[in-house]
DNA sequence: TTGAAAGCGCTAACAA
DNA sequence: TTGTTAGCGCTTTCAA
């Protein structure tokens, strides 16, 4: 093994071989037109050398870096693992490789992870569950870097992604609640500022209840942001203004699980005495106590999609499903149950 | 904004100032040499024509990415969320990117993501939680990419580290357990084979049983790779062969869940009847139900200083603590409790 | 204080 | 089939 502190370059490799370096370059990128007995030699003065292109040197050349960047407002929602996993296998098979940035939903933390993705050449952005505010649209455009969406839309910019029916998924939620018998249900929403999918998922509860008939149930909703400890003091305030309350739609597993733990803390009884829904259908999912029923998302085949579709708009320069929708599905586990008839 | 399709280079916007380009790379890299009215001009063109410099420029000639990467074993797992978190922000206060790969604890992988990492031009690699390998060694110091390594080390190799004391981390929830009033206790670890934890964890939970004179327990270990449901079998198995176990430690938090559900299908009260502790405190301990007692890692700090530490490496050629241990603590919470006393 | 020019490692066009 | 060379966008001498 080469000691030396430098890494080797093409003319190492060439020298070695005792060729030029464009018969170098060949081997790598045309090696059929290369002989043999040439070949054979770069290629054991590659092995020798541990050498590798230099993508900085390429990049140059290619204008290409093949690397996509994504930006996720946060890591330790357990919702971007498996997104991030389905990207990263998506990459893998594409030949990019993924730059992962956290924002927090920081809009400047947003702009200056942009820049950086600018500066490092990404090839393009997939941009996940956040809003599309015209800072980040008029930054991303300026830098001229394609990009999808994915867990998200825009309703004022063309963007493709890839994403659910929130509103549908929502309305399935609780319709299912209502056959199972519950008339006072309640919800756990999303603050609806700066949310893409709380709107939506809104919208769906909303209509549920018109549907069947149980308009005064939309009053039951509290909204909270993200977190656990968030949902839980919502549930408190849901519970408090409306304890005859026997079941709950939560537009997060998280939620459900905030919900269920204040639950537990009142010793109120789930699904015994109050169903609660869930959605996401993250790992955590399936593993709580009690195990949570929910709204399943492809969560993996959400960003599977969204690293394969930004790649087809970086090769075809457009996309031929502008809005993809990926089915959702109900999954029941043991977290509600019919609504215990009265006596 | 400029509508050109193509990026601007540092020609462009030393036109459209009317200044040579070596006036525009000084103006970014040593301003104070410009002339306050050039500057002004060169700032505005970069300005106006969203110009950010070509980082594969630089990177030719500075033979550096200011991009780090990082090799993880399991994105799912909780844990490395935060402490990718922690990574990361290390990384933005240091001026570096954060490239990220899952390996899913596949050699293969492994190898072609240093390939990728070689081939990016990495600065250097923070490798995380797995075995070192001398694949991986030999692999690493080919590339010449220097690295270190977190929630690991290696007795083979000298390489920097910052981890946890494994063996007093353990030791501490044994021993917590014991001084509860638990004589019967059961142990459900990582499978030793290519774990770098399983083993220091075992010795902990060993030693306490030893000092405490409490030997027979030693032989009531299970042991379980990574997963929820791999540990539910490991319970299954444990209170099949010792269903008189009063409290079980696991090294994992995911362990604890799985042994917790086992036992709750079971009937088994927790902590009622049976104690349990977990391992690592992530976000999800808090959340489940009973919450989690556990030891706490300081996962976060862990990446944060793992990014420095390997910063610390690259910039100065090596590192004043080869070998750093940060703190951990034992987080009392519901799943475990005193032995209820025999009447 | 500024500009011209060399060169970082590679690819691709051109010549041989 | 192979080698020579220009040039990708930038920084950094060296001269002016």
């Amino acid at each position: 093994m080469n000691k030396n502190k430098t890494k080797p370059t093409i003319r190492d490799v060439a020298n070695k071989a005792g060729v030029s370096i464009s018969t170098v370059s060949r081997v790598m990128n045309a090696p059929a037109s290369v002989v043999e007995n040439k070949r054979q030699r770069v290629l054991a003065a590659i092995e020798e050398l541990s050498y590798q292109p230099n993508a900085f040197a390429r990049g140059l050349i290619y204008k290409k870096s093949f690397t996509l960047g994504l930006l996720i407002p946060d890591i330790e929602n357990m919702y971007y693992a498996g997104m991030i996993r389905g990207m990263q296998d998506a990459c893998n098979k594409l030949g990019y490789s993924l730059m992962i940035c956290n924002t927090d939903r920081d809009k400047e933390r947003m702009i200056s992870y942009i820049d950086a993705f600018h500066e490092k050449q990404v090839d393009g952005i997939v941009f996940a569950s956040d809003k599309m505010f015209p800072e980040y649209y008029e930054k991303l455009v300026g830098c001229r870097i394609p990009f999808v969406m994915v867990s998200s839309h825009s309703d004022e910019y063309d963007i493709p992604c890839v994403e659910v029916d929130d509103e549908a998924a929502a309305y399935d939620a609780a319709a299912y609640l209502i056959e199972l018998g519950h008339r006072q249900i309640g919800m756990i929403g999303f603050n609806h500022e700066n949310s893409i999918s709380g709107p939506p998922r809104y919208e769906g509860f909303v209509r549920a209840m018109t549907e069947y008939g149980l308009t005064s149930n939309i009053a039951n909703v509290k909204f909270a942001s993200h977190y656990f400890e968030h949902a839980y003091q919502a549930a408190h305030e849901l519970f408090t203004d409306h304890p005859q309350l026997t079941a709950v739609f939560c537009v997060a597993d998280e939620f459900a699980m905030g919900t269920i733990s204040y639950l537990r803390d009142r010793h109120i009884l789930v699904p015994g005495q109050v169903s609660v829904v869930g959605f996401d259908n993250h790992r955590m999912a399936g593993m709580y106590i009690p195990k949570l029923t929910t709204i399943s998302q492809p969560i993996y085949d959400l960003g599977h999609r969204a690293a394969e579709k930004l790649h087809e708009l970086l090769t075809t320069g457009s996309v031929m499903v502008p809005r993809e929708v990926l089915q959702h599905k109900l999954i029941v586990r043991e977290s509600s149950r019919e609504r215990a008839t009265t006596i």
